[in-house]
DNA sequence: CGTGTCATGTAATCAGTTACATGATTCA
DNA sequence: TGAATCATGTAACTGATTACATGACACG
């Protein structure tokens, strides 16, 4: 299995919903699917570039009154194949490095206040994101009432809201545990 | 924050524990961080020669009888010195890319089977890495009885039987509310 | 005789991030 | 005046993976 632009199919997926400029991309990601994707501009207007050679998308400038114009890409037909192509593949999981749970397997090492601390540094992240979720269900859900892919939408945040609501019960048992443990402060 | 090298901190890690050839740090990492950390040949060795001349290891051949050669690399105190600096660092946390929930996001234009068949081979996936966790514990406490660090590492283990206990559940419910939905096989 | 394990390493390739450059407009 | 937003793009860098090369030994 060699090397997947993985962006790429996120910048087609992203264009499915409606011809978009590069900068309309950049603030989708951050709206709707920040909680598990992310795409950097250096990884969009080449992408985008590269996508039109290919024939996946065409662009059009929008003159605008004042500001910089705008590049607005358009999925072709062969993109919208592609891209459909690749939604209907199954999906390959490989789980991720994961920093926090490297230096606690050193945690022998470490004092036990310093990782009382990480651990509860990441249970306050955890907390907010939660806080996220919520706000984002109740706003999903007034605002896109009806809409064919809410459900879909509600999903991926359930998913984040499970791992979420795991990763806070581990930091609680953790920082429990800890309290037993003879540090070595 | 610039670009930091995390395998170089992983492997000096791991020689903290005792001194080791690259191979050995391969195996080390399959046997026992697989489950949240990763490290390939490819990177393993370019970085300990590298590490070598930051004067962060030391290493010997070793020969062998019959076999190749060993070069068996050890930490420095300035090597030493370095990743305690590290591993008191506070772990910066980014939520990894999700590619199941990137298709997820788009399930509109998908088919109900083709959406049930990802989440059950996702939920397959969980429910393997449960059952090597289990295994693992008590492996880990059979094995390690006593050892200053076997409360660490089941701490990390914890953490992979929350998230995969928490993704489990998810999918199950996932695949029950997509019974309710009008799909379009 | 072929497969697997031990063992070290290089080469090719890329995906992805960060920082920089540019510039108009709006708003406090 | 200066920050924020809109908007597009490039350059530099590097972390990381995969595939390849090499070779001995053991085991069935």
């Amino acid at each position: 299995m060699a090397k997947v632009n993985k962006s790429r199919y996120a910048i087609l997926g992203i264009l499915s919903l409606g011809p978009k400029s590069g900068y309309d991309i950049k603030k989708m990601t951050e709206v709707s699917i920040a909680h598990f994707w992310s795409e950097s501009f250096g990884q969009i207007y080449p992408n985008l570039r590269q996508l039109e050679r290919d024939g996946l998308v065409t662009s059009r400038l929008e003159p605008q009154t004042g500001a910089r114009d705008r590049r607005v890409y358009t999925l072709t037909d062969e993109g919208e194949r592609v891209f459909q192509g690749w939604l209907r593949e199954p999906v390959d999981y490989a789980p991720p490095r994961n920093e926090l749970l490297l230096k606690l397997f050193f945690g022998d090492q470490l004092s036990g206040t310093n990782i009382q601390a990480k651990i509860a540094t990441f249970k306050r992240q955890q907390q907010t994101r939660l806080d996220t979720y919520d706000g984002l269900v109740t706003w999903l859900q007034a605002e896109f009432a009806g809409h064919p892919s809410l459900p879909y939408w509600l999903m991926t945040l359930s998913y984040g809201r499970h791992l979420t609501r795991a990763l806070l019960d581990w930091s609680e048992e953790s920082l429990a545990g800890l309290e037993h443990l003879p540090s070595s402060d």
